[in-house]
DNA sequence: GATGAATGAGGGTTCATTCAT
DNA sequence: TATGAATGAACCCTCATTCAT
């Protein structure tokens, strides 16, 4: 009872300090993205999540751990998304598969743009971006063995690697006006089918089961 | 002769000055290239080279005109390259303008490796990347429309814009350890080489001449 | 009474606001007058001030910020000064009202000796010293209005510029030792007193009534 | 014999001297001038005096050595006019004394309207400036002994001292629109007539033989 | 615990001065 | 001796981080 009591007594505390850890998360996420990690700076981050500085620094004791965080959330959704694809993957042909792809790329991007600019540009954390790194190769072979079972390790992790480039591509193309943006979402696709077929076609040699 | 040595009078000088210029781009190229745009500071770029900052001050009169002479330089590299590609790419099967183009995006690399980094940065003079982005969208739209005529317009800059996105995976393929960074390149020639060969048997179809 | 406690919450911050814009205000008068405005460091400005450079920045975020609000303080208590002293004028014969003069500019200077330096310096904010400029002229033209009314607009005018000059030997005098001091300040309210009273008999001229 | 020879060996040398140290006064003023004393770079003095800066420095060893030697070059013809104004004094009217001291001045800021930035603004070289004005001082006393002898000495001091300030307002008139201008060069004018005037009325009383 | 003013190291840049040529 | 490239201390200003309230 006075646990429960206790910890009723802490929960808004608690919850408060979710709310403001997600305010925090969406300024730095959206400043982030606005100006890069150098050009942000923490005060504004504070001012736009309504947080005080000494707040700020109380959950995130870093400018770098702030960006460390809003990384990890983004593994988390780029690594859930593909597992959940991965479960998905038996039941695709390798046509919607390269489809499922590119909108997993996309949608991992518009759900946190800001990521990328980080993963891409802080000199600093060169290992947690390779461990982020390992974990969505591991996942995007993981894929690639269930629709592909006949590959070999090697090529399957290459591929993978090739994959992930050629989506990354996927944000290029929105990025563009909206009539040359489809016309390169649909090149986009058409690449990761191809590559993906021909690797079918290298199958089959290796699995003449 | 008289000549030669009064040109040597101030040979000594404008070499000198070279070799500064030199040895501040490439000091600049490194710590660009390390930390980002922001990150990098003049005063380290200036210990690198061996250089004042004065005397960096003297050649390059801003950070930002540094990055300018960087990209300039990569620039011309690129654009050269392209061109000179272009040139030979009507002789050539599809097979081996797919290496050729990742070869040429490697050479770039090796020795341009810093632009990259500015190039994808943030901050202002994003008008002079997006010029040299188109520069060098149409250098590769001129090398496809030479070795698949019968590509539409639009097709043939989608397909430009996709190439370069793909051939900038072998960047990344380049800095793997060897045994894996060769398998990675063997894999992009490869889906260039599927992607090209692909848009020719649709070429085919609007020119069935 | 709850108020007066709810109010002395915040008072204690921004008494310490108002006493560190003071001293800030106080040294960066004592080192513009010093050194002038350009030789004047900020740096310097917050040693003497007991200030870091960061929070001299909070409260003047830039060396010319500083400079105006030192150049409007002087210019409130300059007009201030000026135009009550207009008010007594009415009732002061000629001889009270060049000694008054005199006074008045004294009383400015030992106040605010700093803004001199910056009123007479150069660069930019021309204009503001323009503008500052042109009020005292109208709050000294306001005053001879009152006390010779027969002027005309153009006399008035320049006698006011005149009389500003004139007035600023007041300072002059002012840094002499004590016994060359007094002679001097005794000759210029003289000055003063006998270009007033010249005016006057002018003035009988114009206005015979 | 050989002493003419070397002499006129060296002749040349000296005048190309001479012009050089003229080229970088006259660079030297008008840079000043257009800047005041910080601003001023001693680079753009040496570019505009078509000089090197390693030779500059071997004429005036720092920027305030020049500036020192723009001063006394001000100071000798401050000192010069006023001497020469001396010796006419005697047969002068007051009143044309008044219009001569009043060309004096404006003769002197026409021709060196520099220095008086550099005697105004400089912090230090106090010393240098103090001993400038005590010259002026005496030469202004030598010339009001001279008009009204009956004056005692330290009369005498303090009105050379509140003459000298007065006429620096001409420069302010001056620097006005023409129209409005010569209103205040007459007003200055007549204040110093009005000054000598008193003064020798004063004197009468002194001198009744 | 929350607040936001205070801190001061460090960044880009300038320029008086020096010195190799 | 003349030159002007090189030097580096110092300037103005920013911002990640701390700490008194």
């Amino acid at each position: 009872m006075s646990t429960t009591s206790s910890a009723g007594a802490r929960e808004p505390k608690r919850r408060r300090g979710h709310l403001r850890v997600a305010a925090i998360m969406k300024a730095g996420a959206e400043i982030f993205t606005e100006k890069g990690y150098d050009a942000a700076t923490m005060t504004e981050i504070a001012a736009r999540s309504g947080t005080a500085t000494g707040s700020l620094y109380r959950f995130f004791p870093s400018k770098e751990s702030l960006a460390d965080a809003l990384l990890l959330e983004f593994a988390q959704q780029a690594l859930d998304g593909l597992a959940e694809l991965g479960e998905r993957a038996g039941d695709m042909t390798l046509d919607s598969l390269a489809g499922a792809l590119v909108d997993f790329r996309l949608a991992l991007q518009s759900q946190s743009s800001f990521a990328v600019a980080l993963v891409e540009s802080r000199g600093a954390g060169e290992d947690k971006r390779a461990k982020f790194r390992q974990a969505l190769l591991e996942g995007m072979a993981r894929i690639l063995r269930k629709v592909l079972p006949g590959l070999t390790q090697a090529k399957c992790d290459a591929m993978a690697a090739v994959l992930l480039h050629i989506l990354k591509g996927a944000v290029m193309a929105a990025g563009e006006k909206p009539a040359a943006g489809s016309i390169l979402l649909a090149e986009i696709r058409e690449v990761v089918r191809l590559y993906l077929a021909a690797a079918r076609s290298t199958e089959r040699g290796n699995l003449p089961s």
